[in-house]
DNA sequence: TGAACGGTTGAATAATTGTTCAACTGTTTA
DNA sequence: TAAACAGTTGAACAATTATTCAACCGTTCA
């Protein structure tokens, strides 16, 4: 659904703090940052993909390893590669027959790794 | 649609390199584990979200603010606080006929705030 | 060359999810 | 007390999405 087509004072609200409300507006970023920071934690809210990103921070891995790693089809866990791969978050080599993906973001690896440390901590 | 339907070796693959795959099988964290960074992300996965939560970091915010500050209607601004109230992402005071809302968890505070902090510096 | 296999892809299906709408609760105040 | 308003909620609807299935491509090797 798209999320631009509000009108203007949709929010149907009396009461609103406008100095406070002014301030915050000028000091969040702006809207396509938001939506780009929301894109991105999307693609790691899928177990799934989870699962392979944490398979692939141990080694590179054929489709079939992943697979076979996660009891999915190849057929699925293609899917979801293919998703990783258009965010650049992993890369693949191709070797003969097989494709071998690995992480492509060190960037990327790091938040999600933070976010695990945190999590697992408490 | 449930996750855990998977037979065994449901990825129907001849070429599995099994030493590597039980070493990385070893090293990753257990399925729980995985599912709940998931359901983490996915909550930030969402741009509507995404702008609740920097308008919070700025200020506590009633409802009607919020829904001023995004251009959306109270009833959907309150559904997505539902979301972040029920995974304790969010905080709520009652205050007259007001509700105002902050931030409750700093440990994933940090974690949001990290992740805008590395996409921005790009 | 052709069979076998690793991998990809598009369409179909089922499940999940975000917003809308209408009805509702609780608090204030006229 | 009754109207007005802040906020919540459940059902309905539309959109998105993950997996399945079948067909396909490219490489290997018998």
């Amino acid at each position: 659904m798209k999320k631009d087509d509000y009108l203007s004072d949709a929010c149907e609200c009396n009461l609103v703090h406008d100095n406070i409300v002014e301030r915050v507006r000028a000091a969040m970023p702006d809207e396509n940052t938001l939506v780009d920071v929301a894109e991105l934690f999307k693609v790691f809210g899928d177990s799934t993909r989870t699962r392979i990103l944490s398979a692939l921070f141990e080694a590179e891995l054929c489709v079939c390893d992943i697979a076979s790693l996660l009891n999915m089809t190849k057929s699925a866990v293609s899917h979801q590669l293919r998703i990783l791969r258009q965010t650049k978050i992993v890369k693949n080599r191709k070797q003969g027959k097989e494709v071998y993906y690995s992480l492509d973001d060190e960037h990327i690896a790091r938040i999600y790794k933070t976010a695990l440390e945190h999590l697992s901590e408490d």
